[in-house]
DNA sequence: GCAATATACTAGGACATCCAAGGGTTTGGA
DNA sequence: TCCAAACCCTTGGATGTCCTAGTATATTGC
C-alpha cells in the first residue's frame, strides 16, 4: 500500500478550482473526483477479496445476478441490461466463466439469436461462497457510518434516476 | 444510450440480499455498488467531453496536475503519489501525452533515476481548454444538488482518509 | 569504500471497458 | 410473400489499470 498522503489531493484540487476562478463548479468537481477515487479504491478490495475464487468483479457480478434468477438462466442481453455494461463486456466474462466451468452457453429455445448463460452447479457454490466472503470482507466493513449509507444511497439513486438508468 | 430499466436493478440486488439473509449487509452492498455505477457514469460524461481534444481522463488528470504545478513540472513519481495510481499508469499516460506534444520528459537535475515530467506550451493550452469544457459540460451540469454535493464531500473524504489515502 | 538495500522508471502480460463492424436470425411493412 | 430493418452475439482494436520483473541509480551500513 502506497503511503498515505500528507493532504488530502482532492481538497488541493478544490482549491485550486477555486483559486483560478471556477469556484462556482469546484465543490461538484471534488465530489465527482471523490467518486472516481473511492471506486478505485473499493474495486481495489473487492478484486482481492475474490481473488482466491479466481473471479474478477465483472464476473462476480454476472455469477450473482444468474443466482439469482429464477430458472438460474439469463440471455446474454438481458444480462448486459441489468448489469448496465456493453454487450461485449458480458461476451468476455461468459467466455471466461465458461473456461472455469462456472456457467454454460445454451441455444435460446425459441429465438435463434439469443443465447442464454446458465450457472452450473459448481457455479452455484462459487457464487455462494464468493458472496459470503464479500459480505464479510468488504460490505460489512465498508467504514461508511450507517447514517452515511443512506445518504448515499439516496444521492446516487437521484443521481442514476437522473441520469437515465431506471424509470422506478 | 441504453433504455431505461423499469426497475433499479441495485434495489432489487438489496432486497435479493435482504431475503437471502443478508440484511445486514444489504444497505452497505447497495452503496458500494450505487458508487460502481455511479463511478462508470460519471466517466463516460468526461470521455465524452474530453474527446474532442484527443484526452481521455487519465492524460487530463496529469495535464491538470501539471497545470497547477508551480514550476509546471513534476518527477513521475509525484504524479503518481498525487495522482494515487501504479507507475506503470503514470508511464502509459505519459507515452500518449509526450507523443502528442502534451508534455515533455526530461532528466532530473540531481537524481539519475528520476524523471520529470513537464507540460509543453501545446500542453497548457490544451488543459485550458479541456478544463473550460469540463467544467462547463461536466462539473457544472452534475445533476447533484449543492447540499448533496457537500454531503459527498463529507463522506466520501472520511472514507478516504479512513482507507488510507491521506493523514491530513 | 564497497556491498546490500532501496528507489525510480519501464517492459510485458492479464483483465476490463468501450466502439465499430460483421454474420446470423427475426420481425414487419410493402 | 419477401426483403429491408431491427436485433443478438462475437471478433478485433484501442485504452486504462494493476502486477511482476528487470535495469539503472542512490543511499546505507559495516
Amino acid at each position: 500500500m502506497a503511503a498515505p498522503l500528507p493532504r488530502d489531493p482532492i481538497a488541493d484540487a478544490q482549491r485550486n478550482w477555486e483559486q483560478h476562478g471556477w469556484a462556482d463548479v469546484a465543490a461538484p468537481m471534488a465530489a465527482i473526483t471523490a467518486i472516481m477515487r473511492t471506486q478505485q479504491i473499493l474495486l481495489a478490495r473487492i478484486e482481492g477479496a475474490l481473488k482466491p475464487f479466481g473471479l474478477t468483479f465483472a464476473r462476480y457480478e454476472l455469477l450473482a445476478l444468474l443466482s439469482f434468477a429464477r430458472s438460474g438462466a439469463l440471455p446474454m442481453n438481458k444480462a448486459s441490461a441489468l448489469l448496465q455494461v456493453h454487450p461485449t463486456s458480458v461476451t468476455n466474462a461468459v467466455d471466461r466463466l465458461e473456461g472455469s466451468g462456472l456457467v454454460a452457453r445454451s441455444p435460446h429455445p425459441t429465438d435463434g439469436r439469443t443465447t442464454l448463460i446458465e450457472l452450473t452447479a459448481e457455479g452455484r457454490i462459487v457464487a455462494k461462497r464468493a458472496t459470503a466472503v464479500l459480505n464479510a470482507e468488504v460490505f460489512g466493513q465498508s467504514g461508511f457510518a450507517p447514517a452515511d449509507v443512506d445518504q448515499l444511497i439516496r444521492i446516487l439513486g437521484a443521481f442514476r434516476r437522473n441520469a437515465g438508468d431506471f424509470t422506478d
